[in-house]
DNA sequence: ACGTTAGTTGAACGAACGTTCAAGTTCAAC
DNA sequence: GTTGAACTTGAACGTTCGTTCAACTAACGT
């Protein structure tokens, strides 16, 4: 007897967060309709009620599954007794193609201020934590002497703005591939930490 | 006889365009109502349709108004005959403080997707050209040896996303101040640019 | 064959919002 | 004081959209 309980997240559910993610983040979470999110899946719009309370149940679910991510890509990274600036190499390499591959540019672009006072508070926090899960990496990298001292707070919000803006401007079809963005992105973005010769 | 053509835009459209631009950036194009706009102005919202068409033609303004003001900038620095990396220190300094400042963090932000086909190629093409503005400075800098060889259209990408994402975490009442910002920013943008010794 | 459960549907609702407009107000010029 | 233009208002309209729900279908164990 394998209830839905048991067996995990219902197919169905993380199709309909797909399609509502890719929705959100061509038109916004106001932009896009119940009706166009059920329509790419072939669903009329009354059935996504059977799988969520409400639209904002969808935008909160799409944040948390994109945050889920990002935050297990930490933790490996944490765990992995590299480098210091061998651990942000893989971090952003990881990162990048997560959020063009897997996420299709939908990671931490849906808008905020639609969710829920509770449920804004949780996602602000998990954003929190990856926040500061880089900056311990980079305040690593200040003490083995690799990275140049200086604000790390700024430092790791510049760094995030440029991975988080790629989906403005990534073209699947364009000349550059998640792969040389990620190489490309990491060479700089390190470039600017390290030490340079006083 | 000054009429209202020869004096320049109307005092009003300007408060408009202000408030709407305070209201798309906290709740996006479609989540902030014609309502408030006109609300925060002590307005009632059919005031408005004296002065605008309609909503998309607000946002087309707002966004005219952000491209101009930046535009300006580039325009600026390429004129100064500094070095190529003060060039660009100049930009990004003079981009965060007119982003933050004055336009209150509504630079880059607003939806695209709402604009009107023929609005939106005006201020695509309006935003290539400030890109394309950014690459040639990098370019320069290359030729002078200053910079270092790699893809520059990245690296222009990788530095605009740091300074657009910049609204999304700034707090007016927080410990740094838009001088700071500018100045850390550009500290860090443009120590990855350099030429590092082999 | 029957019953149960899971999933789907179409129609209807109520609220919110962009937009229009005729009537109203203000005020400077004559 | 009258006129007329600039500007404002409140109410109304038409649409769209999120949400609800009772009825319906499909699948499957017994």
């Amino acid at each position: 007897m394998a209830s839905r309980e048991t067996i995990g997240p219902h197919p169905t559910r993380i199709e309909i967060l797909k399609s509502a993610a890719a929705a959100f983040r061509r038109l916004g979470y106001h932009g896009a309709t119940v009706e166009q999110i059920a329509a790419a899946l072939h669903m009329k719009k009354g059935n996504l009620y059977y799988y969520f309370h409400n639209k904002e149940e969808i935008l909160f679910a799409c944040h948390q599954y994109s945050l889920e991510r990002l935050m297990g890509l930490l933790h490996e990274v944490e765990q992995s007794g590299l480098a210091p600036d061998v651990k942000v190499r893989r971090l952003i390499v990881a990162g990048v193609h997560t959020i063009l591959d897997e996420l299709h540019g939908t990671a931490l672009f849906l808008d905020l201020e639609a969710l829920s006072p509770a449920h804004l508070k949780t996602i602000i926090a998990g954003r929190d934590q990856f926040d500061q899960g880089l900056r311990r990496l980079l305040e690593e990298g200040v003490k083995a002497g690799v990275f140049d001292r200086g604000d790390i707070k700024l430092r790791s919000f510049a760094m995030l703005g440029a991975l988080n803006w790629i989906p403005r401007w990534y073209d699947p079809d364009g000349p550059a591939t998640s792969q040389e963005i990620a190489d490309r992105f990491a060479d700089y973005l390190i470039a600017g930490l390290r030490v340079h010769e006083a």
